[in-house]
DNA sequence: CTGTTCCCTTGACGGATGTCGAGGTATCGG
DNA sequence: CCGATACCTCGACATCCGTCAAGGGAACAG
């Protein structure tokens, strides 16, 4: 990989049309892929499911290690891609950390890809 | 990465449940994300999107590679990509190949990740 | 203050990935 | 048959990524 993907701000709200509306810019085409790339591992579909069947209380990271048979330093690595791309929000209680999935950022990240609906 | 990515099917219908809609089985995390990470790289979504905007027809190999200013055989690694994740079909016309969007793959991929809709 | 629990960061390792150049195969027009 | 065009495959390179062990900081109970 000869150009490395530059860092970009994700905290922010899915803003691109749909990719089906047209020939998207170099920008949004990053952005989406960004996004993207945050959920494209096995491992975090299983936590985002789990933390959005935790409801909006959310999860911790011991539980979900727990669940999902991996190191908490894991868990922490795959937890902070999923929020840096703006899909989890964190809220500290106590000693813990409760982790709830942004359902309107995955809502609009689902728009983008669909060339049907929207 | 101690265990790599089994190697399975993606020609098929998109078929699990939303990610919304309880926790989801190892087999689907591992479907789904395998279809996400065909689809998480900016130079495929602009890839995508430009064949989108071909139509039905499809567009071909060359004039895409001279859209993105990237090797023929950089564009080919990216359409095999999402070929093999049942997002692209290829249909030969003489010497060229035309790849076109399945609208219903893509779209059954967004109906997974959406929350509200489905 | 001490111990416990929870979480994060760092460093390291092996496997995966995007890109290209070079070379091979198929189709078609002379 | 020859050349041109379009596509693919292969090998190589640099970078990225998922995982863990080790260690440190923060909150809380005693």
């Amino acid at each position: 990989m000869p150009r490395s993907l530059p860092t970009i701000e994700l905290s922010g709200a899915v803003c691109c049309a749909p990719v089906a509306a047209g020939v998207v810019s170099d920008g949004d085409a990053l952005e989406v892929a960004l996004r993207l790339k945050a959920l494209a591992d096995p491992v975090r579909i299983k936590l985002l499911s789990l933390v959005l069947a935790a409801g909006s209380g959310g999860a911790r990271n011991v539980d979900l290690a727990r669940e999902l048979q991996l190191t908490d330093a894991t868990v922490s690595h795959h937890l902070g891609q999923l929020s840096r791309a703006g899909l989890l929000s964190a809220t500290r209680q106590g000693a813990s950390i409760y982790y709830a999935a942004d359902r309107l950022a995955l809502g609009a990240l689902a728009g983008v890809l669909d060339p049907n609906c929207c």
